[in-house]
RNA sequence: GGCGACAUAGCCAAGCGGUAAGGCAGAGGACUGCAAAUCCUCUAUUCCCCGGUUCAAAUCCGGGUGUCGCCUCCA
């Protein structure tokens, strides 16, 4: 595939032209969370990011063969699951659906195969039998470690020697291992825990043996991108390299891709210093798609620092977007043909390019998003022309539709249904009132027929006015929308501004902002 | 102690040898019954500091300073 696509590599520290090793088919693998607990933030943005790869590499034409597993089997989760005496597993498996909620949130699209640890222990046994057998591996009492000066390259992922890792080993070393760097692939069963049978007795994986056994069965040896957080450079990518390529005499991956951090206040958040934040907590009071748009703000290999007021002013950047969006829609409705769209069609043209430019650029989300900026400046410019080209503006609309897709990113409007829509029927019923009230038996009667007319029946009775509706719920909201729009215009026209306001600022109050343009009156 | 990354306007943030994107905030103007949205203009002679290479450096090299990360579970 003819592509200018450049990744940086954390493997030789540069970057890269992306060439795959089957041509039109991209293989990767991305870590995913251990589940004990709900997400963070901190692993929101690998999640975000690898997904955000994954949909570039699709529009770019590739096949994607995108793994993502989840660690189901590990310490922490035994010791969640004790604390809370429940089965470990069943408590894995708890958060691996509430995983799914918060990833279907941000507009992750599931992976094409999400594989378990609990479901590979076969793989991963002979794995490790393997590498016993080639020599790599040794046990000792029920545990299997390997052997880590055995594999001449270790070390080349971190960039760091043997000795060097030695002399700053901060950890009590277990004597039984023949070299203290020596890692383990299998641990022997302590009672209590969840164990499986294999040649070594009863016992379970060490951490990063998965990732290799799992990696290997799904993608084969060499595959082209190898994905995760920054930390997991050292050890974990480290220790699967060296067991990898000790069993297969091949490379793991070709591109080894890392995000940066998030932090809180510079620092780094992670779950052991507790400075960490659910991305369930923060999506309580920021949209999903704020969240998105923030992490893909910054590129994703710099340090991203997180407070409420970054999330806000991301908000605000995306209600520009949002904005713009919503009324290039508005104008596609009144369009018509005319020859005026000429500049909104090459702007166009030049987003994508310059998008494909940014995210070629070792996958420059921060950029691509500031051509997405500089293309609804030229569309909210256009709008503001008298006639608008239909054939133009959907242009634009397909190019802003297709670049907001390889982010993920969704402009929709929001509906939350029956609360809203209590909340406009309690205003024009006082509206209405208000009109009766001014013996304006006109205007009263027309919301009762214009109501009526959208499947809503109104009744007056001594303890206030009730309404139901009948018949087709889908665009409840819009079409009480047009009715309210309606009233207010003919009260606009009136010069009766006290009662065109009243009903803005109610609208306001459920959350409806009205916008008066030339071409018509718009909300959302 | 070992290894590594980063330092750009009030804030966030692109930039990868050719003369400082974009967003937020702020100022002024246009539009408007008001409001919102939108449009136009302005806001870094300069990219932590000091040297060097080059016709040309925010970008490359050397030395400082500061911040952060990894070396233990972590995304």
């Amino acid at each position: 595939m003819n592509n200018n696509l450049h990744v940086y590599n954390t493997l030789t520290k540069r970057r890269e032209h992306f060439i795959t090793k089957e041509e039109g088919h991209v293989r990767m693998y991305v870590c995913g969370p251990t589940t004990y607990n709900f997400i963070h933030l901190g692993n929101a943005r690998p999640i975000v990011v690898f997904d955000t790869i994954r949909r570039y590499l699709e529009y770019l034409g590739y096949k994607v063969t995108y793994v993502q597993n989840f660690t189901d089997v590990d310490d922490k989760i035994i010791n969640k699951a004790k604390e809370e005496e429940e089965n470990p597993l069943a408590l894995a498996d708890k958060y691996i659906t509430e995983y799914f909620t918060d990833a279907d949130r941000l507009m992750v699209k599931r992976a094409d195969i999400h594989p378990k640890v609990s479901e590979h222990m076969e793989e991963i046994i002979n794995f490790v039998k393997n590498l016993e057998k080639k020599g790599y591996a040794y046990e000792v009492e029920g545990d299997v470690y390997f052997s880590v000066r055995k594999f001449v390259d270790y070390g080349k992922l971190s960039g760091r020697s043997i000795d060097d890792l030695l002399s700053g080993a901060r950890v009590e070393v277990d004597q039984r291992k023949k070299d203290p760097l020596d890692f383990a692939l299998w641990k022997k069963a302590k009672s209590g825990e969840p164990a499986w049978d294999s040649p070594w007795g009863q016992g379970r994986p060490g951490w990063h043996i998965e990732c290799s056994a799992m990696s290997c069965k799904y993608l084969g040896e060499e595959f082209d991108i190898h994905g995760g957080g920054y930390d997991l450079v050292f050890p974990h990518h480290e220790n699967e390299i060296a067991q990898t390529e000790a069993l297969m005499d091949a490379p793991m991956a070709r591109y080894w891709l890392h995000n940066g951090f998030i932090t809180i206040n510079q620092e780094k958040m992670s779950k052991s210093l507790g400075n960490f934040f659910l991305l369930r907590e923060i999506m309580e009071k920021f949209d999903p798609m704020v969240i998105r748009f923030y992490l893909l703000a910054t590129h994703y290999r710099s340090p991203l620092d997180f407070d409420d007021e970054k999330l806000r002013v991301a908000q605000k950047g995306l209600e520009r977007l949002s904005n713009s969006y919503s009324q290039l829609l508005n104008g596609l409705k009144i369009s018509g043909q005319y020859d005026n769209g000429k500049k909104i069609r090459q702007a166009a043209e030049k987003a994508c390019i310059e998008f494909q430019g940014a995210m070629n650029d070792d996958f420059n989300t921060a950029l691509a998003i500031a051509v997405l900026f500089d293309l609804a400046r030229e569309v909210n410019t256009y709008l503001r022309e008298p006639q608008l080209d239909k054939t133009s503006l959907g242009e634009a609309q397909k190019v802003f539709d297709d670049l907001l897709a390889v982010l993920g990113i969704s402009l929709g409007k929001e509906v939350n249904g029956t609360g809203n829509i209590d909340g406009l029927m309690n205003l024009i019923i006082i509206l209405r009132q208000n009109a009766r009230a001014a013996k304006n038996f006109k205007t009263a009667d027309s919301i009762r027929d214009h109501l009526q007319e959208i499947g809503i029946v109104l009744e007056d009775g001594t303890k206030g006015t009730l309404w139901k509706h009948e018949g087709e719920a889908a665009d409840l909201l819009e079409k009480i929308m047009e009715v309210i729009i309606n009233i207010r215009q003919i009260a606009r026209k009136n010069k009766d501004f006290k009662t065109a306001d009243l009903i803005r600022e109610e609208l306001k109050n459920v959350g409806i902002i009205i916008e008066d343009a030339p071409q018509g009156t718009s909300w959302k």
